[in-house]
DNA sequence: TTACGTGCAAACGTTTTGCACAAAC
DNA sequence: GTTTGTGCAAAACGTTTGCACGTAA
């Protein structure tokens, strides 16, 4: 894996966000800073990072893939308001499938909650969804 | 809503499968029964079924949406190695994050599940990936 | 110097849209 | 008779690929 451009200004990238990014976001970051990532690119290295385990892929609302620069295990907390997307840590307990999947061994689990966040709890105090 | 001919053959589908279907999948299976559906309407009436809530929706291993007859509440359990998704009922406990997040109204859950299954178990006794 | 990465353009598969026609109410 | 849905063709969208050129090692 060698060190060039497009990798070295990528890395940069996440090392400065803790967000959730779709490639065109990305894209559009780079864009607006005046310095455009050709798209061929910036997929090539994203898909290369995340094989290489240096980012992480996270599923969006919509089922958009996303990316990640927290690599630490946690669970994800969406606003069925507004939309945002926060990292969590859940402390799980037993996940062994009672009755059938009982006979699975389980290697690991995908946790998204959902929930309203405070300023949208602060902002529409009786539920409109 | 009105009752037309490709809708009842839609739910028609839904109510004899099980299963966590791709709208290309459900094309095929018509495909195959010699009496294809066209795709855009397929589309269409699968977007207004899912907004009725008359089916569910589940993001599949690679991102992709499925469409899922089961509206009960359940989680997904998948295996890492042959790729078999199957429904299971989790009793899930206080799902309250602790630190950050603590002050979100928590209204919903979705978890996946990853293991191996019983066959792959059985196929591959030692862990391949 | 040679293997690897870049980045343009084109291809690709999936999903959506425009619209004239048909069917349901 | 009016509104809604159908289904074709075309467009749009996000992503991948082929390939000649550039660059890191």
């Amino acid at each position: 894996m060698r060190t060039t451009q497009p990798r070295l200004r990528l890395l940069h990238f996440f090392s400065r966000t803790d967000g959730h990014f779709t490639p065109e976001e990305i894209a559009e970051r780079f864009r607006l800073a005046g310095e455009p990532i050709p798209i061929a690119t910036l997929y090539q290295n994203l898909r290369v990072f995340s094989d290489h385990g240096l980012i992480g892929e996270v599923i969006g609302h919509g089922g958009e893939l996303r990316y990640d620069a927290n690599l630490t295990p946690h669970s994800h907390l969406r606003c069925n308001r507004c939309g945002v997307l926060m990292d969590v840590m859940l402390s799980l307990p037993d996940l062994q499938p009672l009755g059938p999947g009982q006979d699975w061994q389980i290697t690991g689990a995908r946790v998204e909650l959902q929930g309203i966040c405070p300023a949208c709890q602060e902002a529409f105090p009786i539920p409109v969804l």
